[in-house]
DNA sequence: TTCCTTTATCATGATATGGTGATATAATAA
DNA sequence: TTATTATATCACCATATCATGATAAAGGAA
């Protein structure tokens, strides 16, 4: 259906979301790890990864209170197979996408321990002495 | 790059947009045609049709007074032929594109003498108004 | 020249979207 | 129980987008 097919260019017409995608092409990743990658708020990175989501780009799964994402597994959509098929070959002309993926490995070494409130509070601190 | 990407997947998130994509995949029109098919005004399709030219992913020949358009016949943008590679399938589980479809073969029959007929109808309307 | 036609572009208003902070929810630990 | 953590959702504002009518530009005919 058209419908759909514009659903998922829309979640895909969006820098930060293309990023996303490309992120998850690698390996799953949880909010926080984006939030660390990608340097946005937690409600930024929570409200892209609920489109691409909806338009069945990608899936969820909760272990804790973590919310682990990762590329959709399903096989029946032909028309996100063939948007998902073309995101490898992005960052091999682009830079943001390639500074990304350095970032992403420094995260996967990490695991999730940045996560913690600490390290977290202390960025929100300092963003808003950054801004008086 | 990540903005020829994004500048691709915005002009191919609009329903009207995709349409008129779907429809040069068939063959070339001018915008009185497109307007006939799609039944909306002439700025609102010459305006798309300059998203569609500005993602590289249409062009248009000027002819006397018409300016037709087809898709773009770059060889060498990938990633846009990779994204017209998705249009052909869209009409078969699409009813709005099957009946595009079947407008668009009456007025390859019909040929652009009805364009005239357009702004005609809008002369008359305008003169009709006036009077009031 | 002066019209007429087709298309491009501009101005405007209504709606949609992206980023952010605050709050709500759910899982877990103390 | 209460406190903490990670995430989801809400409200808000700034910006972007879409559809439309008006105007401008350019080719062709009278």
């Amino acid at each position: 259906m058209l419908k759909d097919f514009i659903r998922t260019s829309k979640a895909l017409s969006d820098g930060t979301r293309v990023r996303i995608m490309t992120l998850l092409t690698q390996n799953e990743l949880c909010v926080c790890q984006l939030m660390e990658i990608l340097g946005m708020g937690q409600s930024t990175v929570s409200k892209h990864l609920g489109i691409l989501r909806n338009a069945g780009l990608i899936e969820a799964e909760k272990r804790g209170t973590w919310s682990f994402y990762r590329l959709s597994q399903d096989k029946t959509n032909t028309h996100n197979l063939d948007f998902i098929r073309l995101l490898p070959s992005l960052p091999q002309d682009d830079p943001l996408l390639q500074k990304d993926n350095k970032k992403l490995k420094e995260v996967n070494k990490k695991g999730v321990a940045f996560c913690s409130a600490i390290t977290l509070n202390r960025r929100l601190r300092e963003r808003s002495n950054n801004a008086e």
